[in-house]
DNA sequence: GCAAAAGTGTTGTGTCTACACCCATGT
DNA sequence: ACATGGGTGTAGACACAACACTTTTGC
């Protein structure tokens, strides 16, 4: 049991990592992991062990990553591994413990294992769901401008995103809604933005593939 | 380790599965699987407990379809199973022992344990990529006719697909070849149809994401 | 007034569906 | 000839990206 927490900080999708004291791989970065505890759901180990021993209670979302197999994964065992992704709303700044921390996903070190390839499937699907999901919404804090949302948008996806655009996808799909506030524009003045939410705080496929859908 | 194996048979889509001998759900139809040897990958396992029990080495495609932990999905002990999705093209016919057989997907009986949520997990799966990939191959004869080709994506998708526009789709996606040989036209008359082939014989996505691309 | 930041209007392009029409064969 | 099955042409509906333009603020 593995997690791939990710969240947007200082503009970087950064990845929760844990310091190994002992071999294989000592003082080398790895996943949050756990043993899975009898009778126990893989989600609610995650979350279980999220909470004791990460102190990170605010996963907006978790989904299950995957399974890894390959029997050279681990050096001194045959072991297998099933990684679940967990998203935290941007601003949200959890207590760490002093072997854990956050590193930015595309300047990661080397880490443990085959960690860094599991790493790098958590943000494979986190960018394919923020193009055709809600997801946004556990990536966001509960109010937001979209200059903002945008600029989480750009650090998930890694690439420029047009805020015009952007507010008219998530308002076509019925994504987002104004929450009719505004926000003060700063020292340097400036239109004041508008305050949006998401509407719903649960997984929704908001684009269904376009091509071969069923006749009307 | 379970496997969920899918073909279009007599322009249904199907499911193989094996009767149980013993209690718990004796009697029940249940997902060929097997225990996981040392050593041994996910993929090379369902392939090697195929090949060796039930005789079905034409496995066009396999990838894994995820991991059920629910403590209480078999009564008899808690366990795992992480499921794999395998595809036969249409026409293979492979000789079964006699504990097996295949089911349509859309009348199943009740199923052992929780296969009968995985099976449609399974669909679910093949539904989504038959419209942003190339997974078609999977389903189909090495060449074909193009309504022989829609039969397959109606038997799969559950509705009805215009072959039309099933071929624009695929020849402007370069997934789909024309041979250049004809089929001739059966005893109704009518005119030649034209074979066609799929360019790859592995997964390709073929319609990224139209949403929130990277900019030109 | 002017710069800065946010938001709107408009146009163009690409992809898909629907449907009318045309083509090649067997009887 | 004509029924039958297969293939093509064309037009409409959307969704998205790009970019020019307008609005609202601070100084």
């Amino acid at each position: 049991m593995l997690a791939v927490v990710l969240q947007v900080r200082a503009s970087t999708l950064q990845t929760l990592l844990w310091q190994r004291a002992r071999e294989p791989f000592a003082a080398a970065w790895a996943l949050p992991g756990a043993v899975l505890a009898p009778a126990e759901t893989l989600d609610e180990s995650i979350r279980r062990h999220l909470a004791a021993k990460v102190d990170v209670r605010e996963l907006a979302h978790a989904e299950q990553l995957g399974t890894w197999s390959e029997p050279g994964r681990n050096p001194s065992r045959w072991e297998l591994a099933t990684a679940s992704l967990g998203l935290v709303p941007a601003g949200v700044d959890p207590e760490l413990p002093d072997d854990t921390a956050w590193h930015p996903v595309d300047r990661l070190p080397s880490l443990a294992f085959d960690h860094g390839a599991i790493v790098l499937a958590g943000r494979e699907r986190l960018r394919a769901k923020l193009s055709y999901t809600n997801v946004g919404f556990a990536l966001a804090p509960p109010t937001f401008t979209l200059p903002e949302l945008r600029d989480l948008y750009v650090a998930a996806l890694g690439h420029e995103v047009s805020a015009t655009n952007l507010k008219r996808v998530l308002l076509r799909r019925d994504v987002l809604e104004p929450t009719g506030r505004h926000r003060d524009s700063g020292r340097a003045g400036g239109r004041p933005a508008e305050l949006y939410r998401f509407r719903a705080t649960s997984l929704e496929v908001t684009d269904p593939f376009a091509a071969l859908r069923p006749p009307t």
